[in-house]
DNA sequence: CCGGTTGTTCAGCG
DNA sequence: GCGCTGAACAACCG
């Protein structure tokens, strides 16, 4: 469910119930459900991982970490997280964490750093990636204030595109390789989102939980890597170390 | 049936 | 105040 994409799915699928009136919110949740009651859905928005239902002076912030998961119009057996109740539907969360706020959505996110956003930013990542020469690139990918929205799946996968290492330290990176960084976070997130529709990202995986390279045909590596220690997986023969 | 994980925050410690 | 570690959360797949 987490991944940047995965989210940009779910906007997609809410669309009904942009403009609705909430007219019952319940949930095991610690959120005040009362502040929801009779809020009319302005928007949907995301960033990154992060959900975002937008009503008038109030947003309530989904975040799916590694186990949540939604329902639209349907009931999982598990109790809801959250249930959001419409005329014309339901939206239920599960086993994620809830947030409500009152600050202007656009005050507290910098849209252009997610990678699936209209107006993702470049420039900015590959300046925020000049600011920190001693990461290694498998943690800056992860990195959701430089490439909001990108997860241990795309990481691995882009730095097996790009032939890149994933212990390079960023400020070792040539200019080249670098650029192909920043571009492939967002290409690939993109690849990832038509294959999730599709129902066939994992049959698109390269690297990621594969014990051969399929470029060179040799067994596959399976580390956990930097200070993100996440499981890792690259071909020691075709991902270059810089 | 147990082990592992598409993630993040926070407490505790040195 | 800092970085680091481990816990907590808690679902589903293989």
């Amino acid at each position: 469910m987490p991944e940047g994409p995965s989210i940009v799915i779910l906007r997609e699928e809410v669309q009904s119930f942009k403009g609705k009136k909430i007219i019952s919110v319940s949930g095991n949740s610690k959120i005040d459900y009362e502040q929801l009651q009779n809020k009319t859905i302005i928007d949907f928005k995301s960033w990154g991982k992060h959900f975002l239902v937008c009503c008038k002076g109030i947003t309530l912030r989904v975040h799916f970490m590694l186990f949540g998961s939604y329902r639209i119009n349907e009931k999982k057996e598990a109790p809801a997280r959250l249930s959001l109740q419409f005329k014309n539907g339901e939206i239920n969360f599960y086993a994620c964490s809830i947030k409500i706020f009152t600050e202007d959505p656009n005050e507290i996110y910098d849209w252009s750093a997610d990678v699936m956003s209209d107006t993702w930013n470049a420039s900015k990542a590959k300046k925020k990636l000049k600011e920190v020469p001693d990461t290694l690139v498998a943690d800056a990918l992860l990195d959701q204030h430089i490439f909001s929205g990108v997860g241990n799946i795309i990481k691995n996968e882009v730095l097996w595109r790009i032939k890149v290492h994933p212990k390079t330290k960023v400020g070792e990176l040539p200019t080249k390789k670098l650029n192909e960084l920043i571009k492939e976070a967002r290409n690939y997130s993109f690849d990832f989102l038509k294959w999730k529709k599709a129902y066939v990202l994992k049959k698109h995986w390269c690297i990621h939980t594969k014990k051969v390279c399929p470029r060179c045909n040799i067994p596959a590596d399976k580390e956990y890597v930097g200070k993100t220690n996440r499981r890792t997986f690259f071909c020691d023969n075709c991902q270059v170390l810089y």
